[in-house]
DNA sequence: GCAAGGTC
């Protein structure tokens, strides 16, 4: 009898993917009783090498197979003091709904000789290998353990993958176990603390669940920050000059390279020199071609600000529509950081797919009749998905309206990454006037390109220059100072949080938008509307709660020397380096898990502590301002 | 009633 060999992914999307490359199509379909969305599939394939012709099992988990709690004493909020849970002992369980899952795995080991691992190739992947190995070895101590090296289901990539195993990596695997506990750790005892000292602190806050997480609190801070540099902002005056020719009838405005400076006196003797001249000289004239960059590979995160910016749907909102398309086969795979298209992947085929659309068909046909050009490649690489891109055309009448514009905008980022750059030309000319330089830009757009398909993006040809000569005199028509003064920045948009968690490392592409969603239920912040019709613009405002728990956390650390206030990405960010060295080999998980308990829990000792800052920060906020 | 990370 062929030797059976058990294969196993992440999600049930791969597995069917997998199993339809490797069985060349023709497989068993089985359904498994107490789970809904995995299945087994069962196939022969000629794995090569030593394993040669095997009968397979093709299955999957739907993620983390378990979840980490404490025992059963703790898990009262009342039960012990939340400090004691940087100690208290916890224990790993196969969670309830995965329970069918899991024992699914444990029956097909018994009968296979090996266990092929198929999650995704990344930090979290290799943890759910490791959960995936446990159950297999306790269905079948004897079972060998693989793991298959893969970064896109393309069918030569998963053909090489199944054939050239490698080890499951258990450095990473620690390292998300690491994590793991820190999290539960960190964020339970945080919470419980602050909950039960401050909900009895004001009427508004019973009831109230008022939750600390690694991730939720900078994220918080963000907009804090922001909105403490808008309120405290003071506005400052500035004096610049402005030098203007009126020739062709042409206003050519030129501006100062100084731009502005804060002193009045100062700037009016400049002008005063640059009147005595008379004439102005002009000292460059220079013409060249420019072009606008087409955009890159879609990534999440891209996603996700671009579509707060274009499509005004909050980030949640896109991931969830987005996964919609993903399910139902219409877009790629929808959390990636990969801004770079594998070579094997056949663009020009997907862009065919796109020929029939009323909006964009007539676009790809020109694509495709030789103005398709390679994507840029960009920086990033998760090693697991593609960047996100059409996979089918869907009529847009089979789609609701927020699926329509995220379909479209994928659509069209996808048609514009396969597009030459928008071409122009600028024209500079530079000139002395006095002792001052100044200088006039235009711009011609002369071929669009991708900026006709990426209705997103606006370059506009600029007035054009009238005809300038190197070292020609004139005469300006004008020349006077300018007065205005600084303005204070906006509230954040969420797009710009975005980008500042993705900075700091705060959160992942499939959890930065859930931490913000977190945030504005736990009333942290607020959002409002700047502006009004097309071009209002959503702004993270935050509540009076907000505030106070980020100026209470800022004040139990100030004067402390080596600690970091909690609502600073500054302890996230730590961590994350000390999975790092994890990963390396250079620290093992216990260290890691020690080391950064330690760090948590000297902050956790100065607040309660310090309890009545926070609590001081809470009734001025919510007791006083409130009532003023 | 707590976290963050997978995925549905």
């Amino acid at each position: 009898m062929a030797r059976k060999i058990l294969c196993v992914a992440e999600k049930p999307a791969i597995a069917r993917a997998v199993a339809t490359h490797l069985s060349g199509g023709s497989m068993q379909t089985r359904s498994i009783r107490g789970t809904q969305f995995v299945k087994n599939y069962e196939f022969d394939f000629n794995f090569g090498g030593a394993w040669g012709n095997c009968s397979v099992t093709m299955t999957s988990v739907v993620g983390h197979l378990t979840g980490l709690d404490f025992e059963r004493q703790y898990k009262g909020w009342t039960s012990c003091p939340p400090g004691s849970l940087f100690e208290a002992p916890v224990q790993e369980a196969v969670d309830k709904d995965k329970l069918p899952i899991a024992e699914n795995i444990r029956n097909q080991a018994r009968f296979s000789k090996a266990l092929f691992i198929w999650t995704d190739c990344d930090r979290e992947g290799e943890h759910i290998g490791s959960e995936v190995r446990h159950q297999a070895k306790s269905g079948n101590a004897r079972i060998e353990v693989k793991r298959a090296k893969f970064s896109n289901t393309e069918r030569a990539h998963v053909l090489r993958a199944a054939r050239e195993p490698v080890e499951l990596d258990d450095l990473q695997a620690n390292a998300v176990a690491a994590r793991i506990e820190l999290d539960l750790r960190i964020g339970a005892a945080f919470t419980r603390l602050q909950t039960l000292q401050l909900q009895t602190l004001v009427a508004v806050l019973q009831e109230k669940v008022i939750s600390y997480g690694s991730c939720q609190f900078p994220t918080l801070g963000f907009v804090v920050d922001r909105y403490l540099r808008v309120k405290n902002f003071k506005p400052e005056p500035f004096w610049g000059i402005k030098v203007m020719l009126k020739r062709d009838d042409i206003k050519v405005n030129f501006l100062w390279r100084r731009v502005h400076l804060f002193d009045r006196a100062a700037v009016t003797m400049m002008l005063e020199r640059c009147l005595a001249a008379k004439q102005a000289k002009v000292t460059k004239v220079n013409q060249k071609p420019t072009s606008k960059w087409r955009p890159l590979p879609l990534t999440t995160v891209d996603l996700q600000m671009m579509g707060s910016r274009f499509l005004r749907l909050d980030s949640q909102t896109i991931m969830k529509v987005a996964e919609t398309l993903y399910t139902k086969g219409y877009i790629s795979y929808p959390r990636t950081e990969t801004d770079q298209f594998d070579k094997a992947i056949d663009l020009k085929s997907l862009v065919e797919k796109q020929l029939q659309d009323q909006g964009w068909g007539q676009y790809a046909r020109e694509l495709l009749d030789g103005k398709f050009r390679t994507p840029r490649w960009g920086r990033h690489n998760d090693k697991a998905h593609p960047p996100i891109h059409p996979v089918c055309w869907v009529s847009p009448n089979q789609l609701q309206a927020n699926e329509k514009k995220v379909y479209e905008f994928v659509v069209r980022r996808f048609l514009a990454c396969c597009s030459d750059d928008a071409k122009g030309q600028t024209s500079e000319v530079e000139i002395q006037y006095g002792e001052e330089m100044f200088h006039a830009n235009g711009l011609i757009v002369l071929e669009r390109n991708y900026l006709d398909v990426y209705v997103y993006d606006k370059w506009e040809s600029s007035q054009r220059l009238p005809a300038f000569q190197r070292g020609e005199l004139f005469e300006p028509t004008e020349a006077n100072i300018s007065e205005g003064k600084t303005t204070a920045p906006n509230y954040l948009t969420e797009p710009e949080l975005i980008g500042l968690m993705d900075a700091n490392g705060i959160g992942t592409d499939a959890t930065m938008a859930e931490h913000i969603a977190k945030i504005k239920e736990r009333e942290y912040v607020a959002t409002h509307n700047r502006g009004g019709g097309r071009s209002s613009v959503q702004e993270l405002i935050p509540t009076r709660l907000g505030v106070a728990l980020v100026e209470g956390y800022d004040n139990v650390v100030a004067g402390l020397p080596n600690s970091v206030s909690l609502s600073k990405p500054f302890l996230r960010k730590e961590m994350e380096l000390r999975m790092l060295e994890i990963c390396a080999g250079t620290k093992t998980r216990q260290d890691v898990v020690q080391e950064s308990l330690d760090m948590y829990r000297e902050v956790f000792i100065h607040t309660q502590r310090r309890i009545d800052m926070l609590k001081d920060a809470c009734r001025k906020y919510l007791v006083e301002e409130a009532a003023s």
